[in-house]
DNA sequence: TCATTTGTGTAATATTATTACGTAACATAT
DNA sequence: ATATGTTACGTAATAATATTACACAAATGA
């Protein structure tokens, strides 16, 4: 985790650090559930720490499921393309970048006159481990 | 719009009909408002005409709005990969759709045992005559 | 120091979406 | 035609997500 360095108030160290002990994206809701007994009462502290970050580069927001995770790549702030497969079954989202959308995305933009601030991809379906254990479990029945 | 032969409900058209006549995406509660003349009176009528109609193929969600779109090609009811370009000023979506990009994503999700069901893409922004709009604006100031 | 910006805390409210329940319409296979 | 399963409908209540408004405090910088 490279984001001990970033200078953040309280309330946002406390929802990145959650965030990056999680296994799998949180809801604002569920981020201040957890929050409660470092002291944070209201969602506006949560969405205000949440805008920050996501301002910040450190987190994401999975657009299709209101939900909230630390960048996998806290070292390289880019909010400019990111993608995320999310499985459906068990909730945990792949974060993953790819170049050549990126680019092939940027040229449909100016080729539409259109002025892009960011990209947001999301793939939903099954991830490798739960395709397996519902394989094997209709295997057993 | 080549969606009259589609078989739908009432309620089903009705909702269809208003997202085709309208310019930009609406809110389901916005639909809600429209139709209230027309006998609609809870948000759920709205929803399960919607989670039909995007079943079929001719209803986008824009998941980072919460909103509700026609489809813009609603002979070719694929639902596997749709890109909207969302102004941020105007609030209207440009549909697109790309080939590369579908298979750059397919590639990867089959490299990653990722079983994928539906993807969006969602690019945020200005568009060319909200920039224009602005521009001369500024210049006018 | 003074002004500005940024963050905080609280309360209230707005917006979006779902659950639970019972009924009606429709297809279709006997 | 009628029993059966499926799909759709209507209503009410509630859950989940997000924002607005207001007042105050801490950090920043000229």
């Amino acid at each position: 985790m490279a984001t001990a360095e970033l200078k953040l108030t309280k309330n946002q160290r406390l929802v990145l650090d959650l965030l990056c002990s999680s296994d799998a994206p949180m809801s604002a809701y569920s981020i201040l559930d957890q929050l409660r007994s470092e002291g944070l009462r209201a969602p506006l502290q949560v969405y205000r720490a949440l805008d920050k970050l996501i301002g910040l580069g450190v987190v994401h927001r999975l657009e299709s499921m209101n939900a909230f995770v630390a960048c996998a790549h806290p070292s390289c702030h880019s909010v400019e393309m990111v993608g995320f497969a999310i499985c459906e079954t068990c909730g945990k989202a792949l974060e993953f970048a790819d170049n050549d959308i990126a680019e092939i995305l940027s040229g449909w933009a100016s080729a539409n006159g259109f002025a892009a601030k960011s990209t947001s991809i999301e793939i939903k379906g099954t991830c490798a481990s739960c395709q397996q254990a519902a394989e094997s479990a209709s295997g057993a029945e």
